[in-house]
DNA sequence: CGAGAATATTCTTGTCAAGGAATATAAATG
DNA sequence: CATTTATATTCCTTGACAAGAATATTCTCG
């Protein structure tokens, strides 16, 4: 998950990884839409590839990359944990607010 | 978007986040459970507020946290755009390779 | 009001990662 | 085989950022 996080900090990798959501593109395709210089498109693909959210196929003198679902996925499972904070009233300050009532509880035992 | 994934990129910020699943929680707390200073926690904490993803509530003397939804619903709504990915099936080349094909169409119209 | 607890901020330092420029590699093609 | 095209890699510099240490701030309570 970290993995996932840290490769989409990075605005240029969010952008070209938008960009594959229409569909498997070469270097230089990305390169020429998002105006960044093929090296950076290469690097980022690197790290975007190691990530797990790319592939490359090679086709003749191209590579041409397109996502991966699987860690999207992944991505879209993390959320789960967190669904149930926007169906669920979540805000009554469940989790803590009842060790600190315990707490409090045993203090006032004790005056 | 981007403010989402770079305040999520950070491993403990993350982990500050994923605890926070489960209630909210003063500061110290959560800097006990996950082993992290004070100040560090503090810290993060400012980067995930500022990025719109906890607020906080002030408790006597405490600062008692916790998550926003909206920021994680926009989340799941950016992951919306790329779940026709993994119904679909999406490895057949679509988007460039009609552009490809036209243009080698247009080579041997040449020929 | 003074002390102590909880939290925030500042300053410094070290690390890492992104961009630029140049170069290397690989395949296609005449 | 030489050249061109597409892509990857390396080296370097610079900036951002996280951690540590010290200190400031805010609230509570006697």
């Amino acid at each position: 998950m970290n993995s996932i996080m840290s490769a989409l900090a990075e605005p240029n990798r969010l952008q070209i990884v938008e960009l594959l959501r229409f569909g498997p593109r070469p270097v230089g395709d990305i390169s020429e839409r998002l105006r960044i210089r093929q090296p950076q498109v290469s690097k980022h693909l690197r790290v975007l590839s190691d990530a797990g959210l790319v592939e490359v196929q090679p086709l003749a003198n191209l590579r041409i990359y397109k996502l991966r679902p699987q860690r999207f996925q992944e991505l879209d499972a993390w959320l789960d944990s967190f669904r149930s904070m926007w169906d669920e009233r979540f805000d009554r300050l469940d989790g803590y607010l009842n060790e600190l009532q315990a707490q409090e509880n045993k203090d006032s035992d004790k005056k």
